[in-house]
DNA sequence: ATGACCATATTAGACTGTCCAAAATAAATA
DNA sequence: TATTTATTTTGGACAGTCTAATATGGTCAT
């Protein structure tokens, strides 16, 4: 299916690419030529004309239809590398990763508060759960089953890093058992924001407390926030539970644990 | 308080630079020299020894200090640029933008099922109408009303683009009002998501009757897909009772309402 | 002293040309 | 036909030069 395109097809000249940049979401900021390429290469790309797998002409052969340099064209390849619309293969070519039909992304402007993200995690996670219940194989509820025994083994031995492992996997689980590619990512992409940024907090909690010298060994002991063994029993008991609530099929019981779960992680947030 | 950078400052030789890339989300691909800088230069950035709005040492600089060529360190700064870690000023110099971890975006790897969206809406977006209800001010309460009659009046005029622009900006008042930055532009994203899904799937409806060409004007009547009289009366009605419901900061019903609404257009886009 | 104006230095943008390593292709071989 | 080898193509990286926009410092008139 993906196929070779010649350099002939390509038309350097549109109309909207000196006027506007409808794909790139913020600032061209100057009329630099390689963003001006970009822009243009993009609109190639997005307007059907190519297929996903289809390989750019060379960038030899684009810097002579653009009239411009070879490295103005590398320079807008790697833009629109970063932007994820193509995939550059060194020593093969530049391939079409996404093409007109490529989903909004979705960015947020500002870096989240942790409480927000809980916040919207017990909406959001609840919803994926409430349809997690209603629809997850009967083999899905026995994984999950099996990932949180084997959870309960590694809390016993300590082993804090191959906890939080585990914990990402039931996560993803239980989005996957949504049935909804939607509510799938969104809360995968939740939880990936909540590890992150609770990892960074934990990191400027540890800098600030090494930095006044204060019994820096109390924080040490915990490899991770919120992973010392209070929250992990809670955690453990949690998603026992919310194993039972999900076998009996009782979305709206499931649901409501999920959220109290993390009702309670709010309130273990506010006090450390 | 912004500064100019001295360039001894800078270490090209950290120590996780060739390892791993914890700043991008996706693919350094290969061992591309430019990536590197880029990731080094990112983590340097992130570092929080930069502020806001200082300036990076000049492009000629960098080169000396990471013993590259320049363009190396020019196609550096420009995966920065595209990920909104700096800003390049020509004939000025290189700012920084960002100095926090970037939050990660969140991409679907494949075009949503239009019942899909709608399911997520209802889940979502009826999640946000709940937070909205309890939080909305009553100015905020006062403006969606006002939006309502205006679209109600719109209706009546046929202005169908007109509308859409109206109920964009009342899902947006919505959005903004469950004051939960992520629930917001969650939600936002979401809509974006429907509103280009179902005009793209028009397009697609209309271009295989056009193929047949049998009654063509029986579609083109209609602006937008969902859009006609029968559907403005439905959704007109809706959103006078979800504004009582909201004033009433009755937020169960809040979210019910809009559920039933978004319920009612899965089922009507099944029949058309 | 202050503000407007001008010459100069600096900066990123862009071009040309060259070489290299990896990948893809074509040719030769078993 | 399948495998190996030689050739070509492709992106990665380098050096050097020039330009236009910006920033800086100094001069001059007020």
């Amino acid at each position: 299916m993906s196929h070779q395109h010649s350099a002939e097809n390509i038309d350097p000249h549109q109309p909207s690419s000196s006027v506007e940049s409808p794909l790139f979401d913020s600032k061209p900021v100057g009329n630099r030529l390689y963003w001006q390429v970009a822009d243009s290469l993009a609109q190639f790309i997005m307007s059907n004309r190519l297929s996903i797998g289809d390989r750019l002409p060379s960038e030899r052969e684009l810097a002579q239809v653009y009239e411009v340099s070879r490295q103005t064209i590398r320079e807008a390849l790697i833009v629109l590398e970063v932007r994820h619309l193509v995939s550059i293969k060194p020593g093969s070519g530049v391939y079409v990763e996404t093409n007109a039909n490529s989903v909004p992304t979705l960015t947020l402007s500002q870096q989240p508060e942790y409480l927000e993200i809980v916040e919207a995690l017990a909406r959001f996670a609840g919803e994926a759960t409430f349809l997690a219940t209603q629809r997850a194989s009967n083999k899905e509820l026995l994984m999950l089953n099996a990932y949180i025994k084997q959870t309960h083994q590694l809390v016993a031995q300590q082993r804090f890093s191959d906890i939080a492992e585990h914990v990402n996997k039931m996560h993803h689980l239980i989005a996957t058992a949504s049935r909804n590619t939607i509510v799938e990512h969104t809360t995968k992409w939740l939880w990936h924001l909540h590890d992150t940024t609770s990892s960074r907090l934990f990191q400027q909690q540890k800098q600030a407390v090494q930095d006044e010298n204060s019994n820096p060994e109390q924080l040490s002991q915990r490899s991770h926030l919120f992973f010392d063994n209070a929250y992990c029993e809670m955690f453990i008991t949690c998603y026992q539970s919310l194993y039972k609530l999900m076998s009996q099929r009782d979305a709206d019981k499931a649901r409501n644990r999920i959220q109290a779960h993390l009702r309670y992680l709010s309130e273990y947030f506010s006090i450390t």
